[in-house]
DNA sequence: TCTAAATGTGTCAAAACAACACAATAATAG
DNA sequence: CTATTATTGTGTTGTTTTGACACATTTAGA
């Protein structure tokens, strides 16, 4: 037998949601569509699956020809199937969310797809349903950000407790207080006093940690309560 | 412009994991494949997309065609595409997992598809791939039960609170105490008292309970804490 | 050297939790 | 009819975790 006597084949798209980090707030790595239809408008950065490619490897090559990133943290999303939510062709979407240091990426590539790094308080119209695929990404990171340590990939290997309180704060969109957050953190363990303290800093300089790699690794499918329940 | 200049097109299934309680374990309902390559083996219930389906739709039908209901809990649980998954040909599967009750079922229709409940714990081997999908279904449903109230979904419209004990070590293949359960669940006003007594007991009735819709739907997407933490 | 902004650490009362004890109910055996 | 046994409902207690808040330390710049 060589194939199916099933005559219904469809085309199937990956698109990919990257998200980093500024310090300040969570963005959004965004393209202008370089091809009809829609050609020019924001679009999630995407591409079509190969004949002979795994779909993780083709969300790897696609996150690769924008970012000039490799072994970056993604995870499958969902995929995305109405019969018409590309008008041109019925085509599913398999999303892919990645998460990067957003100083991490290669700008040449990042320009010649005249991509661009927005906040997602100032996101533009996307095309098709885009839009919905960056809602469902922010709710499975919020999900997941709570309960496992992915917070870390958004952030460079050194970092300060105040900026991963800034991190976790843009991410749900609220205030922590400080005491607690910091008293939360250390007592998981993750972090490691890597001895040096920030540099750029206008008043007392923060220490700056690392993550705790073995304890990253050997926990990460535990759950922890990094968030304030709210009932 | 009516299609994409682009060749590659895949062959679209669905595959369901179908989930039931019978008061003691965790089941699913598996069916042996009517059809070649792997034909008389166990495997799941499972189709192809239709030219003009939604995703959904699709796995709501073939879901109605094994057990005979309608609107039952269904959630995407995520796509599997590996290039030789299926030795035929290249077939994405786009994989849903099902929580119904055990006793709502067509009898007729399971018996058709030579379908049967089997526990967890004696599962058969499964076709293809269908063993991975199993178990990232068993993670996601561990994940979601222990956060959102979707325990429910496996037992009778009413229930007593032993019963709902038995489901969760279950599902989590542990054990409770009954008492601190209790306190827990009751806590969350997700219960309503029926008034009425569980009749097939040999000891102490148990008091029957319904689910508080209201405070199901409003509350939905809160995290609820019913696991214990394990660090 | 004083000020202002940010960071590190500590306190305390309230809430949540795990471990455990005891009384009530109902079928069954004697 | 009573004792036994299995199961269910509810309470207690000491420990841990949490949220709200105070205070001292560090650093750049006035």
């Amino acid at each position: 037998m060589k194939s199916y006597a099933h005559s219904t084949r469809l085309l199937v798209a990956i698109d990919c949601i990257i998200f980093g980090f500024d310090g300040e707030e969570l963005k959004l790595l965004l393209i202008k569509r370089r091809f009809e239809p829609e050609k020019g408008k924001w679009s999630l950065m995407g591409g079509f699956v190969n004949e002979e490619e795994d779909l993780e490897v083709g969300a790897e090559r696609i996150l690769h020809e924008l970012t000039g990133l490799h072994n970056i943290y993604v995870e499958q999303l969902q995929t995305f199937g109405k019969v018409d939510r590309d008008p041109v062709e019925r085509t599913l979407s398999v999303v892919f969310f990645a998460l990067i240091n957003i100083h991490n990426h290669d700008e040449e590539s990042v320009k010649s797809h005249s991509a661009c790094w927005i906040s997602l308080k100032q996101m533009p119209k996307l095309i098709f349903d885009h839009e919905k695929m960056v809602q469902l990404a922010l709710e499975r990171l919020r999900y997941k950000a709570a309960l496992h340590p992915i917070g870390f990939e958004l952030l460079p290997q050194q970092f300060t407790i105040p900026q991963l309180q800034k991190l976790y704060e843009a991410i749900y969109d609220l205030k922590l207080d400080r005491r607690n957050f910091s008293r939360k953190i250390l007592s998981t363990g993750l972090l490691l006093d890597t001895g040096e303290k920030n540099a750029n800093s206008a008043t007392k300089k923060a220490i700056l940690y690392r993550l705790n790699k073995e304890k990253y690794e050997s926990n990460f499918n535990n759950f922890w309560y990094f968030m304030p329940v709210t009932t």
